[in-house]
DNA sequence: GTCTATATAGCGATAGAC
DNA sequence: GTCTATCGCTATATAGAC
């Protein structure tokens, strides 16, 4: 797509930053074996308690076929975040919830996207990113961008709507989505990072979403 | 469960699990400088990029005296957390809050935890501990009821007292406390975590933490 | 491309002198 | 208590046969 050759002009920054796309390798094949189990190990373990050789043995692949595909530790790692990334953001149909309500709509993308974030997998992600996140600053960016950066952009987009609907009344909409964001996530996702309570039910998470939303509408209501 | 010896009778949650507790090395001592040198490098560089043998040359001691002091790498690590917790935790005066307006009791200590999570020490802990809550679960579990868990009693108590007062229509308190708590620090954290913005200024701090209040204080506003 | 076997270095942890 | 020197192990990475 748009890889190393395209920084040229003034190109939008969603064009520029996202390095995290990569080619996926056709299933079955050992590259894939490879980064599904580096998938398995890295963000199950972190990235510095896992050796080449566990990967290898789990991949049931020797360690110099592991080196033939991927020429270093860091190498793979980066590749296996690259493809976790793509396997888990595969955006939604956000636009469903244009057609509703706003109250209705942030329910809704909200308990999807709560859903998501409080996932097994996109947890061990996140936990391995910010763990490692000194180490592979350009990495971390590419995280950044490929998913909070476009989640807050996606959202900022439903406030724009609603605000030029009149259902709220918002003069930052960049702001008024993070705002959202962070009212849905709240302390159940540092929580669940830190490994201190369990997933929640879907019930839970619709509690705290509906809270969230009753809060935020409320906040932003149009005066009169 | 978690200590193995203390969970008799019904004692508070408070009382059992914070195992973040540890005796001060005297300043100046082989101890302290072994403590603060582990704490320079874990902080920044995470557990498993830092030797022993970088510990014991940071601190100006070898590696036996390192281990007569501390018996293991793990045990180091852990010391380390307890130590940079009691210093960065000292319970500031959030009482001074309780006399003031809602809104004004929340701008305060509000601005003083996000100067509080932004600040870099406080940054690196965080991120340290997100990546090894796998491998240091009771750790982890001690970290949370000491940082975030206590903020979240302490914002509870603040809630409680705007009810009573009739400043603010709440039904939940700790889920109230916790919604605060997240939107002030909303996207900056993730942000910062993530090493993708350079540190806030106090003005960029009011400016978040203002238009948190404000949405906050019209979201619980009484009704009439 | 893939394997077995190995090179080389750095790790956590310890022994023994002082 | 503190040091120097070193053990034993495992890590990343590579050489060479097939």
């Amino acid at each position: 797509m748009r890889n190393a050759v395209r920084a040229r002009n003034g190109a939008p920054d969603e064009a520029r930053m996202n390095t995290l796309v990569a080619p996926t390798p056709e299933a079955g094949s050992k590259p894939a074996q490879i980064l599904e189990a580096a998938g398995a190990l890295f963000l199950e373990n972190g990235y510095g308690a896992v050796s080449m050789d566990a990967v290898a043995k789990r991949a049931n692949v020797s360690k110099a076929t592991l080196y033939a595909h991927f020429g270093s530790k860091d190498e793979l790692f980066r590749a296996m975040m690259a493809r976790e990334c793509a396997t888990l953001l595969t955006a939604s149909t956000w636009e469903e919830a244009r057609s509703l309500p706003i109250a209705d709509g942030l329910r809704l993308v909200g308990e999807r996207f709560v859903t998501f974030v409080t996932s097994p997998k996109a947890l061990a992600g996140h936990r391995v990113i910010l763990g490692e996140a000194h180490r592979f600053p350009e990495l971390s960016r590419a995280f950044f961008e490929a998913g909070p950066a476009h989640t807050i952009r996606l959202f900022t987009g439903i406030m724009q709507e609603a605000q030029r609907r009149d259902e709220l009344s918002i003069t930052d909409p960049a702001l008024a989505a993070e705002q959202f964001l962070a009212l849905i996530k709240a302390n159940m996702h540092m929580k669940l990072l830190l490994c201190v309570t369990e997933r929640p039910t879907q019930e839970e998470i619709r509690h705290y979403v509906n809270a969230a939303v009753e809060l935020f509408v409320k906040g932003y209501a149009p005066a009169g």
